[in-house]
DNA sequence: CATATTGTGGTCATTACGACCAAAATAGTC
DNA sequence: GACTATTTTGGTCGTAATGACCACAATATG
């Protein structure tokens, strides 16, 4: 085994998908870059880990840095998002500037915040974009984007929980189901969507609260997620 | 953002978790430490990826990486074994030699292979650890099997694919279920587990070929994965 | 008032699956 | 050979989940 001193080294990056629903629309924060390369092209929210100084002198652990990059470039705090590692990304040529291997995150906005993003960034610099209506990204970009769709998709097969991040916190089945269909690109019967949600109310996982919410037809019963303690 | 060749770096690894089926157990290969830090104690195989040289000069892929690391450390080939990247670990202190960043990979060997293995490393530094009886782990190394192994936990009940890796090439419904009962540290109904294999028949996955083979009772017919035109 | 829209509540048929039973076909033992 | 243990194979029954479908309730809009 060599000794770790005399290895050559790559940077390493971390590169932030960063989802949320507007206009009944799955859509992805991108960064106009200024510099080269790809200056002028879009690409993910993202930088370089920090290496030295923090506690130890060692620098930050990938979440955290995840976690700064996502706070600097959206201004969004950690726990009001859904924040997952999703994937490395190493291929040698996939930087020109050198050897870059980038941990690719998956963060999930609520369109309750979502319009403090706008105010965080420099509006020239960020814009929101539909997911199947994308520039041409720098880097392996398109590529992270494409493995965070797989597996945002996946992941809500089988984890509700990150469905909850696309919705308002107090919420109708019918908003819930629109991100389901929304993500999914599917449709679903209302009544049928409805049952299955009825049995996450019965499992105390949500819990009706007072009030109703017009709709633009019959006015909806309001949920929200009940406060878990993990 | 800082340019590149301002950034400290930090050393960038692969380790790999190396899973088979032996006397009715899950075992993992383990590699005896000959250097510090951690001499004498157990580790994951793996190894510094590559970041100069090769094809461009910049290295490999961090597959490739973890191709030749299995290569070098068990003496299979990839095309043989079931392989995945994991997650990336890169807490500031996981090495104290400094900062290092470890993109660890899954690999499923056959038992087909395993006496392979065996012959091709150092017997005496190399070794399979049935999971739940394990040493004392250098590193992180318990955190990453613990991870490995909840994701092959959550990969087995929602792909079939991987069970076939730790069968023979010519099974019966009996190995297969054995699989699946080890894994997941369950027991399955013999008669109900055959029928939701057979679904897999019908699909056109899975084929019967001739011949029984002897179990100890009746004997069982035998099936071979089919080949896909992928 | 009529109509469109959306939520709510229900039936019916199909599918998947666990619990359970029983027969078939071998190996091993007396 | 007779008997038993073991494993595969084949089946029934009940339950849970789900998709297709229908009907009604309660709002907004004209």
């Amino acid at each position: 085994m060599p000794r770790i001193y005399d290895h050559p080294r790559p940077a390493i990056a971390v590169d932030i998908v960063v989802l949320t629903i507007r206009h009944e629309r799955l859509q992805v924060l991108l960064i106009e870059r200024a510099l080269e390369p790809f200056a002028g092209q879009w690409a993910l929210p993202g930088g370089f880990v920090k290496v030295e100084g923090g506690r130890g002198g060692r620098g930050e652990s990938l979440d955290a840095a995840a976690r700064r990059e996502l706070r600097e470039e959206t201004g969004l705090d950690v726990d009001e998002v859904w924040l997952e590692q999703l994937h490395a990304f190493g291929a040698p040529s996939r930087d020109p500037r050198g050897r870059v291997v980038s941990i690719a995150y998956l963060a999930v906005v609520s369109p309750d915040l979502f319009s403090r993003v706008q105010a965080a960034t420099d509006a020239a610099a960020a814009r929101w974009f539909t997911v199947d209506e994308l520039p041409r990204l720098a880097f392996d970009h398109a590529e992270i984007l494409g493995f965070a769709l797989d597996h945002l998709r996946a992941r809500l097969s089988q984890d509700p929980r990150v469905a909850f991040h696309l919705v308002p916190r107090e919420l109708t089945i019918g908003d819930l189901r629109r991100v389901y269909e929304i993500i999914e690109g599917t449709t679903y019967d209302k009544a049928n969507f409805r049952r299955r949600f009825l049995r996450l109310v019965d499992e105390g996982k949500i819990e009706p609260i007072d009030g109703q919410q017009s709709t633009g037809g019959r006015p909806a019963a309001v949920y929200r997620l009940v406060e878990r303690a993990d």
